[in-house]
DNA sequence: CAATTTAATGCAATCGATTGCATTTATTTT
DNA sequence: AAAATAAATGCAATCGATTGCATTAAATTG
C-alpha cells in the first residue's frame, strides 16, 4: 500500500497518462460495436436513447475526449477556418479577430491565425499552410506588398469558400466586408470644409491598396462637390505613421504651401502632423483643422482630442465571419458573391471643432 | 474546340476544382508505391535522389497539396499549438500572441487560438477544444475569473505540454514567462517617492490574480522599504477602466484623504484619474503623480503624458513559445519547469517627473 | 562466381471516427 | 400467426499519410 502511494505521488503524470481512449474502447466495455457509439455520440436518430444514455456515461466515465483529428480526415474537413493578416497587434485588426473568433467558435470551427507581416510571400505561404490543413474556408486582408490575385485565385479555384475583409483585391470575385473608404474620406473633408477649411492636404498610405486609393477619391470628390479645387500639391503618399506625418507637416509648414486643414488616412500620421503644429504654436483647430482615420484608442486621449472614423472593427469580423460560415454551409455551391460595407463613423472631437 | 473552350470559360471553377490528388496518385503515376513517394517528399534517407526528382516532379505537375490532417491523425500530433486567452483585443496581449505566432510559425506549428472572454466556462470549454484537436502544447493566460487549477492540472496529467504567460496560477508546475510585477510595482513605487510623494495611492486589480497581488506586494514593500508607511485605506481594487480610475479618484477628492501619488496596476484607471485631477484643477504632477501600468500606446500621447511600466508583450510571447516548443520536442520526458521573468521596464514621462 | 552486404522499394497495418448498406430484433398489420 | 414494416445495431470500407518489416535488385567481397 505505502509503495503503490508512494509512486503516484512521485509520478502522476506517468500513471495518469493512460492511452487515449476511443470509441472502440467504449464500444468494447458495452459489447457494442465503434459505430453505434460514433452514432450515440452524435445523437443520431437511429440509436435508442437506452444506449445513448449507456454511452454517454461509459464515455464520462473513462474520460473519453473525441479525436477530431479523425473525424477530421473522415470527413475531409476540418470544421477550421482560416485567417490571414498582416499584423495582429494592431488595434483594428486585432478587433476584427475578435469578432471573427466570436463568430466562429459559436459555429464550432476553430480559427488558424496567420500573419503575413505585409510581406507577399509569407501571405502566400500562409494559404498554402491553410490548404494543407484543409481549413474549410479562409478570411483574408490582404499585405501592403500584395500586387497580384495569383494565390488567391488559386484558392477559388480549388473551391475553397474565401472571404476578403478590409484590405482586398478588386479583381477576384469573392464576398468581402470592406469599410466605405471613399464615403469616409467624403464625409470627413466635407466636415473640414463646413468648419470653414479651404486648403486641405491629404496624407495617404500606398494608393496601390484600394481602400487607400478610395479614401484619395473620397477626399478629391467632397472638395470638387463643396465648390473647391483639387491641389496635387497637397496629396501626400505612403504617409502612414507618427515619423512620416511629423516630416511632411514640418515640411509643408517649411515651405510655401500653405493649409488650414489636414485629412490623414492614418491616425499616426494625424497625431505626427499635431505634434508638428503644436511646436510651432500652431493652434489646432483654429489655424489647422485635423482629422486622422480608424479612431485609435489614442484619439480620444490626445490633447486636443483627434477626430477620427470609426471603422466598427469588431463588427466587420462578425460580418466577414458570418459571411464565411454561410458561404461553407450553403448546400448550392453557387453563392452569389456580396459585399458588405460598413461606412466609417465621424468621430468629431477637439482637433475639428 | 470552340466548345471546349467555351467551357472553360464558363464554368472554370468546376473544370478546375478537380479532386484532390493524394501520395497514390502520384505513385500511381510513376509506378511506385505510396510509401516511396510519401517518404520520397520528406526526403527519407533510403530513397535515391532519382526518385526524390521524379517524384517532387509529378507532385508540382499535379497541384499535390499534402493532407496535414492525415499526416496528423497517423503520428498522433498535429503539428499546432493552442493558446488561451482573455481577450485577443487588448494591446498587451495582441503583442504576446505576435510574438507567439512569430516562433510557431517559424517552427512549422500551426496556431489554434481561443479567447476565454475572462470567463471560466469559457476557458475550460477551450481546453477541451484543443484537447480534443490533439495540439502539441497549450500556452495559457489565465481569465479573471478562474480561481481554480483543476482544469489545468487535468492537461498536465494527460501528458500535454504546457505553458503559462503573464496572468498564471502558482499552485501548478508549469514553465511560464511573467513580468516581475513586485519589481514593476517596487520601482515605480519608489520613483514616485523620489520625486517626493509621501501619499500615494494604489488602484489594483483583482488580488486573486497573482500579477495583481505582487504588485500590491511590490507596492507596500517599496513605501516600507523607502520609510514610508502602509496605509490599507490607500489601496483599491478592482480598479482596472478609465470609469473606476475616475469614480474612484473623485471619491477620493471628496473625502478627507489626502494624496499626493497614484500608482495604478493599469493605464486606464491612471488615465481615469488623470481626467478626474483634470476637471478639479488639481496640477499633475505637481500635486498629484501618477503612473500606469502596460505601457499602452495611449499614454504616450495624453497630457501630460503618462509614465507608465512597459511590458514587453512581444518578447514575452516569444519566451513562451520557445519554452513551449523546447518541452515538446525535448525527447526525456522531464523538463524542469522554468520560470522567464521579464523585469517592467519603468518609462517616465510628464505625469511623474 | 558464389556469398554477402548495401541500397532501394514494396507490403500491409495503422491512426480513430464516420457512414452506406446489411442484418437482426421488435413491432405492427392483415 | 405469417407477412410486412419499423427500429436498432453491426459490418466493413474509407479518409490519406506513415512506418516497421520484408523483399528485391544491385554492388561488393572473398
Amino acid at each position: 500500500m505505502q509503495s503503490i502511494a508512494f509512486i503516484f505521488y512521485f509520478c502522476p503524470n506517468k500513471i495518469m497518462n493512460s492511452k487515449k481512449i476511443t470509441i472502440h474502447d467504449i464500444a468494447r466495455k458495452l459489447n457494442l460495436t465503434a459505430s453505434t457509439v460514433s452514432r450515440a455520440l452524435n445523437n443520431h436518430p437511429k440509436i435508442s436513447d437506452a444506449t445513448k444514455k449507456l454511452v454517454h456515461n461509459a464515455a464520462k466515465e473513462l474520460n473519453y475526449r473525441p479525436n477530431t483529428i479523425a473525424a477530421s480526415l473522415r470527413r475531409g474537413k476540418a470544421k477550421s477556418i482560416g485567417l490571414v493578416i498582416p499584423r495582429i497587434n494592431r488595434n483594428f485588426i486585432s478587433n476584427t479577430i475578435s469578432g471573427i473568433e466570436k463568430v466562429t467558435s459559436e459555429n464550432g470551427y476553430n480559427l488558424l491565425i496567420c500573419q503575413s507581416e505585409e510581406s507577399l510571400e509569407k501571405e502566400i505561404n500562409n494559404l498554402k499552410t491553410l490548404v494543407n490543413n484543409r481549413v474549410d474556408g479562409i478570411l483574408i486582408s490582404i499585405s501592403l506588398e500584395t500586387n497580384t490575385s495569383k494565390h488567391i485565385k488559386t484558392i477559388i479555384n480549388d473551391g475553397i469558400p474565401l472571404v476578403q475583409f478590409d484590405r482586398f483585391r478588386s479583381d477576384i470575385e469573392t464576398s468581402k466586408v470592406i469599410n466605405d473608404n471613399f464615403q469616409g474620406a467624403y464625409d470627413a473633408v466635407k466636415h473640414l470644409i463646413d468648419k470653414g477649411c479651404k486648403r486641405i492636404a491629404h496624407f495617404g498610405g500606398a494608393d496601390i491598396i484600394s481602400i487607400y486609393a478610395e479614401r484619395i477619391e473620397g477626399y478629391k470628390k467632397s472638395l470638387i462637390d463643396n465648390g473647391l479645387e483639387v491641389d496635387p500639391s497637397l496629396i501626400f503618399n505612403k504617409i502612414l505613421n507618427k515619423e512620416e506625418g511629423y516630416k511632411i507637416a514640418n515640411k509643408i509648414f517649411d515651405s510655401k504651401i500653405k493649409i488650414d486643414g489636414i485629412f490623414a488616412a492614418s491616425d499616426y500620421s494625424a497625431l505626427g502632423a499635431m505634434l508638428a503644429a503644436r511646436e510651432r504654436n500652431i493652434k489646432i483647430p483654429e489655424q489647422i483643422a485635423i482629422i486622422g482615420f480608424a479612431n485609435e484608442p489614442f484619439t480620444e486621449f490626445v490633447s486636443p482630442s483627434l477626430s477620427s472614423l470609426d471603422q466598427f472593427g469588431v463588427e466587420m469580423g462578425i460580418s466577414a465571419a458570418r459571411l464565411l460560415i454561410e458561404k461553407i454551409e450553403s448546400k448550392q455551391k453557387e453563392v452569389i458573391p456580396k459585399t458588405v460595407i460598413i461606412r466609417p463613423k465621424l468621430i468629431i472631437r477637439e482637433s475639428s471643432k
